[in-house]
DNA sequence: GCGAACTTTCCTGATT
DNA sequence: TAATCAGGAAAGTTCG
């Protein structure tokens, strides 16, 4: 019996039917998806139908081949609005997760949402009894009820076989593992990823982890690192005690705090520089230390090209600092930008110190915030889609030390560059743009 | 000091 | 109704 797989990508759920050929795709909030699960079943192989729960309206369904198969709710097809012939082509989610016709392998699962695929799932299969779904290809394939596919095995502990920390001790993690696990944590443990500040682990790799003292991670978040230091110290002892031989005897969260290094930048230990640059109105990347030594002696598992990768990226909770917003002028008359009070108050704009679409492309780049912030839709066309856009202006303000900054004003910026063709409009699309023949740097490096 | 380039801010109107 | 998009207008900032 062929499975029915899912794939979550950002907002999206990504549904494959049992041919690399059908895949179909609907994205929705994840307000909806919580609040409002959509109810899913598989009808027939080739091809197959989607059956919601709710008003297919209320998504945004894509079918890579309209033309052929016919979709129908229980109660209304599916309008061909809702077909969007630009998302007929995507080999995104073809054969890496299609190993063969009857069974689809499940991708990488983005773990930094609130929802759980799990509940989800669940949700999908208690929907089925009771439900005579209607069902139609080409007028004269009729419904096969036998090969309706269960989604029941399909369970959160097989997802997270995928993810490569899991394969190794905490000791060996690289940084990536170690984002992966925080951002895993952070799924477990029902908390929001922006309210965690992610980005101060971006620098760390596995042993730093097993080094470092419940204090320590209070330095990286203030919030949640009580809790993932204590997780942290759980997944070592239950999950990898078999590899954990070289690791320092634990201690619950609450010990030992005397013997954590300070925050004045004394102590000696590899992820201190790092600590150290976590400090309020600090940024662990803005790169303006004036102690070289503090950014370069230090064993961090980041080379020095990883590092600028990410170095501007700013801490996700500083954005969650108090903003002066500024109040919208009713009826003033006046157009235009009004005087700045404060002119040396912000950062230098213009040229030579990163523009808007290179700290849109970096942050593509960057798994801290694709896909959880910001992600592709079709990388290999240079198409993007802000996930969080609100956030990713945050972001940007942040690093133009522009607390103002919104989405409408970051997407005029996003706009200009339609005349120099460094982005190309999507029409049609909200929050989606494409990379045009002057923007460089985005294209995935091929490896020879 | 000037102008170009880039960005920000505000706005109107249309669309989703 | 709110969010987003499109684009005009003008001002702020930096740099050559």
């Amino acid at each position: 019996m062929p499975k029915l797989l899912f794939r979550r990508l950002g907002d999206a759920l990504v549904c494959h039917s049992g041919n690399a050929k059908e895949s179909c795709r609907f994205t929705t909030s994840p307000t909806r998806l919580k609040s409002e699960t959509p109810v899913i079943q598989m009808k027939g192989e080739d091809p197959f139908v989607l059956l919601f729960s709710q008003k297919l309206e209320d998504f945004d369904l894509h079918s890579p081949t309209p033309s052929e198969t016919t979709m129908y709710s229980n109660e209304r097809p599916l309008s061909p609005k809702m077909i969007n012939q630009q998302d007929m082509e995507i080999p995104l989610y073809s054969s890496q997760y299609l190993p063969n016709d009857q069974y689809i392998a499940l991708g990488d699962i983005d773990m930094g949402r609130q929802y759980a695929l799990d509940d989800m799932l669940h949700s999908a299969l208690g929907f089925g009894e009771g439900i005579t779904p209607s069902f139609n290809h080409n007028a004269n394939t009729p419904s096969t009820e036998n090969q309706l596919t269960l989604l029941d095995d399909l369970v959160l502990e097989d997802i997270m076989t995928e993810m490569s920390f899991k394969n190794k001790p905490v000791h060996e993690w690289n940084q990536y593992d170690v984002i992966e696990w925080v951002h895993w944590w952070a799924a477990e443990k029902k908390v929001e990823t922006i309210a965690v500040n992610i980005p101060a682990f971006t620098t760390l790799c596995g042993k730093d982890l097993t080094k470092m003292r419940p204090y320590d991670f209070l330095q990286l978040d203030s919030q949640y690192g009580e809790r993932i230091y204590e997780s942290l110290q759980f997944y070592i002892h239950y999950h990898h005690v078999e590899w954990h031989d070289n690791i320092m005897p634990l201690g619950s969260f609450g010990q030992n705090q005397h013997q954590v290094p300070s925050l004045t930048g004394q102590g000696s230990e590899p992820w201190q520089h790092i600590l150290n640059h976590d400090v309020p109105g600090k940024s662990p990347y803005s790169g303006t230390d004036s102690d070289p030594e503090s950014t370069s002696s230090a064993t961090s598992c980041l080379s020095e090209k990883q590092a600028s990768s990410v170095q501007f990226i700013p801490s996700i909770n500083s954005v969650h600092k108090p903003v002066s917003l500024v109040t919208k002028k009713i009826g003033s008359g006046k157009r235009g930008r009004p005087p700045k009070k404060d002119a040396k108050s912000r950062n230098r704009q213009g040229k030579g110190h990163g523009k808007l679409w290179e700290f849109i492309r970096d942050l593509l780049l960057n798994p801290v915030y694709n896909p959880s912030y910001i992600r592709w839709e079709r990388r290999e066309e240079g198409i993007f889609k802000f996930v969080q856009s609100d956030k990713v202006a945050k972001l940007w303000g942040e690093r133009k030390q522009n607390t103002s900054m919104t989405y409408e004003k970051l997407s005029r910026a996003m706009r200009y560059y339609y005349k120099s063709q460094v982005l190309l409009p999507v029409f049609g699309r909200r929050l989606v743009y494409k990379f045009g023949p002057n923007a460089t740097g985005w294209r995935p490096q091929i490896q020879y």
